[in-house]
DNA sequence: ATCAATTTAAAACAAATGTTTGACAGGTCA
DNA sequence: TGACCTGTCAAACATTTGTTTTAAATTGAT
């Protein structure tokens, strides 16, 4: 039992030089977290995967949860230089280029095949149930991104758009791209041939882009005009009355007349 | 080892009447399940919580995993009747007011806080890492709706939308809604005193049905113009090929005109 | 080559996992 | 009463978990 050889072995720092193990370590821990979730994987499939013993795990990082925390900071960077959001764009592009940009470049994220894929699935299982991570992923991710989105719904939905307003609208852009993340395995149980790849993010990108646009266009107008309350029609039908829990239907209706066909362009 | 007095003993099938530790375990096993997943559900736990013997699942359900298709099946049935998607609605409700139920009983479902609650996260995280459930969830519960909501989409859409375009609408429309099912653990983290319960549904379900209507009803009109292809104008700046992994952009790029202000209405 | 630090590897650790066992209590019916 | 079925329980099953220990290899500078 002598200690004094072993003293500050554990989470040990690693001193410049990568070796090869602790390399494969983080490669392989990202693969598997993604895979299984934190809570499910075990280090002993880590180290299968990366060809390590199973005591390196303890041995270069001090544990399962600071292997995950270290997976976690080494992948923010990666993905981040990766596919910026202001991608293919010049510095004074229409706010509508932006949102183009935006969406494309998230799309492309979520659909990468590249060595950090796992990515986007990491984040998903954390944003559902959240674990040690969640609190630095929105820290260091998310929060950069709402705020990036935030400032283009903005310029698209004009300076009198009410700030509540405005952030629905951007949970409405967001939500789109989201959605191919997180629904990702049902898509093809749903739809038969269904199979989303690189490929196809620029036609996913297209529809978000122009669907998003024109809810925008009109949002900007109802909002422009809505600063004095206009009448609004009540809505088309009644209820029946055999609803088992019905919410007070305390909130705004629909202004929109959607039986007349509007603008008509061309 | 006479196993005669044994055959037959696992897999009982339940005779009729509920016996009050079958009832709790199946409830039990609901929450627990859907607070840490399938697999990081631990039977002692589920056990503890119903108030059982650890070998009352084995008994009664004949596992782990047979406990867990039974939870699922047992499920369906609740949350589907509870909160119909035709709710508040007559038979022959204008397509508008259709999205606006539909819209609305799908955040009344996730925002629900009764005792099927949980049923929101274990669908969320059967998506996202699918385990044994997930087939059996898009069979009987996912495709019933994406079903109807695609009928309503059409209408909207009118009759000479193309098929892909209206699958894109659909997952436009239900996205918004997923949204904050997926992102409940994120929001109160990216805005303080953010809060979502039942009280908020009718304020999202108006946001988000209006945002949607908005983009269908220019949907339908580019679709119905689309049946000849016009000329499109290109994309307004060119990318600057600095862009680490561009795709083909083979798609076809909106037919939109951000910069000017279209359908001058008001 | 020598010495010390660094990195690996096999084995073992206690704790927790899903499941099985066997006994026991409470009925039901002959 | 005695056989029989149902339901519950404590205990133990073999496996797997994250981590630790111990020793052997590897490395690099002197």
């Amino acid at each position: 039992m002598f200690e004094t050889q072993l003293s500050g072995r554990m989470t040990r720092k690693h001193n410049g030089t990568a070796p090869q193990t602790r390399q494969a370590l983080l490669e392989a821990a990202g693969a598997v977290f993604a895979e299984r979730g934190y809570r499910c994987t075990t280090v002993r499939q880590i180290c299968r995967q990366a060809g390590a013993n199973v005591a390196a795990v303890n041995y270069h990082s001090g544990g399962k949860e600071a292997l995950y925390r270290e997976v976690i900071r080494h992948a923010h960077g990666r993905a981040a230089a990766k596919f910026p959001p202001d991608f293919d764009l010049g510095p004074g592009a229409a706010p509508e280029d932006q949102l183009r940009a935006f969406v494309r470049s998230f799309l492309l994220r979520i659909f990468d095949t590249g060595p950090t894929a796992w990515m986007s699935k990491l984040i998903a299982m954390e944003m559902i149930d959240p674990g040690v991570a969640l609190d630095s992923l929105v820290r260091e991710r998310v929060r950069p991104m709402a705020e990036r989105l935030g400032r283009i719904v903005r310029a698209l939905l004009g300076p009198d758009a009410a700030p509540e307003r405005a952030r629905l609208c951007g949970f409405s852009v967001i939500s789109q791209c989201i959605f191919y993340a997180h629904c990702r395995a049902v898509l093809p149980r749903l739809y038969a041939g269904w199979k989303t790849g690189p490929a196809d993010v620029e036609r996913l990108a297209e529809h978000i882009a122009r669907f998003s646009l024109a809810a925008l266009r009109e949002e900007a107008q109802a909002g422009a005009g809505a600063q004095t309350p206009r009448p609004r029609r009540a809505r088309a039908r009644v209820p029946r009355g055999n609803a088992p829990a019905r919410a007070p239907l305390a909130a705004a209706h629909s202004q929109n007349t959607p039986t007349l066909p509007q603008k008509p362009t061309l």
